[in-house]
DNA sequence: AAAAAAG
């Protein structure tokens, strides 16, 4: 199906044809539809599906073939990082740019001048809404928020937001909302509390479900076991490598962020680093930075595991094992993005092997394990499970009671 | 078990 097949207003289609969209993803196919025709959405869609355009092309259709009210907030898009909402923002920006249509991003970490802009578009009326949720209620906590002629909600990444602990404000800016409102919500799974947030606010649902929890097929993926001080050398070995043009290094934790990018830095790579402890100003350069090629590396914490569409990285590094299988499927589809080859290696302690054999049970497929280069010294074996091999260290797990009774474990003693 | 988000 192509988006000249979906009847959008002309100058819409002009900005879809000047972004150079010309056929519609399965997502699109199946979402721009109900959208059109006025239905709530609860949608299964991960990020590089066409998820976005899929709302945004629908929500701005309408705005543009039917009446509104100029002086409020016409549609609001909630999501959960502030480098998601600044790219919807430049999404919107290209899609709309031959219409008349008015939107503004408003996230936190942002001064006072940014402020009060968007304090003076959410007074007046703005068609078009991204935000995050913080700092949207800091401003509906100040009273000035024009809602009353709201008429479309997109919460977007919602399993995502729920995990970060927005549920509360969620509710909390809906009830700022008027009831006769289009409902879209997009999530890449449907646990339980999703199911809940949905049946509390979404009306009769049209339910669709495209995404498979699997990272794209042209994906090469190794997994390279290692002990924990052959990491840093074994990074900077592959990042020099030359073949490899952009590369995102995923750490778990923002410690782990800082330690590596400092040692990379020390060692002369052209390295950024991204993690919610830096100013959103910092934030927002080194992404610049790295989209524009001025840093081939980038370490970050999950902040841009989803969601952040950035073109021509050819490797991720899971320089940390991800804490669950979703947010592995997400870090390494950051590559090989429009259908082109992308690496993404996952180094593999003996402590994450658990974690690992999980998240390759949620593949339904083992990881192939690459070979440590011999110059790194002697590597735990492939096949370790910490429970079976424990070389002399003092056993982690506790022992059987003598007198314990069957094969299930035994009651763990309060400590 | 960690990240992110309002100052």
């Amino acid at each position: 199906m192509y988006f000249s097949d979906f009847g959008f207003d002309d100058d819409l289609m002009d900005g879809i044809d000047a972004m150079g969209y010309e056929k519609a993803t399965p997502v699109q196919e199946q979402v721009i539809p109900h959208i059109i025709s006025g239905k709530d959405i609860i949608a299964a869609a991960q990020t590089g599906t066409g998820k976005t355009a899929a709302f945004l092309l629908p929500v701005l259709h309408r705005l543009l073939s039917e009446s509104h009210d100029h002086h409020s907030v016409n549609a609001m898009i909630i999501v959960p990082t502030r480098e998601l909402a600044t790219q919807i923002a430049q999404t919107l920006e290209g899609i709309a740019y031959y219409t008349t249509i008015s939107f503004i991003s408003v996230y936190g970490g942002t001064g006072g001048a940014l402020f009060a802009t968007e304090r003076k578009a959410l007074e007046a009326g703005v068609d078009i809404v991204i935000c995050t949720p913080g700092r949207m209620i800091a401003h509906l906590n100040m009273g000035y928020v024009k809602l009353g002629g709201l008429r479309y909600l997109v919460l977007d990444e919602a399993d995502r937001m729920l995990d970060m602990g927005f549920y509360d404000d969620i509710v909390k800016i809906i009830s700022y909302m008027p009831p006769q409102r289009q409902n879209l919500m997009f999530s890449a799974t449907m646990p339980p509390a999703i199911r809940k947030l949905a049946n509390s606010i979404l009306v009769s649902p049209v339910e669709i479900s495209i995404a498979i929890s699997k990272p794209p097929e042209q994906i090469m993926q190794g997994a390279f076991i290692v002990y924990e001080p052959q990491k840093g050398p074994l990074v900077k070995h592959i990042l020099q490598q030359k073949e490899f043009g952009s590369v995102i290094v995923f750490c778990s934790s923002k410690l782990s962020v800082k330690k590596l990018y400092e040692e990379l830095r020390r060692a002369k790579f052209a390295v950024g680093s991204i993690h919610s402890d830096l100013e959103q100003e910092q934030r927002e350069q080194v992404l610049l930075d790295f989209k524009s090629h001025k840093l081939k590396i980038l370490v970050a914490t999950d902040i841009l595991s989803r969601g952040i569409d950035i073109e021509d990285i050819d490797l991720v590094i899971n320089y940390d094992v991800p804490h669950d299988g979703e947010d592995y499927v997400h870090r390494i589809g950051r590559t090989a993005r429009a259908a082109s080859k992308g690496t993404a290696y996952t180094f593999v302690t003996e402590k994450e092997l658990f974690k690992f054999h999980k998240i390759e049970k949620l593949l339904g497929r083992e990881v192939e394990k690459l070979p440590v280069p011999e110059q790194f010294g002697a590597a735990p074996s492939p096949a370790a499970k910490p429970a079976a091999q424990n070389g002399g260290k003092k056993r982690k797990f506790k022992k059987r009671r003598p007198g314990g009774k069957g094969p299930g474990p035994s009651p763990a003693p309060n400590k």
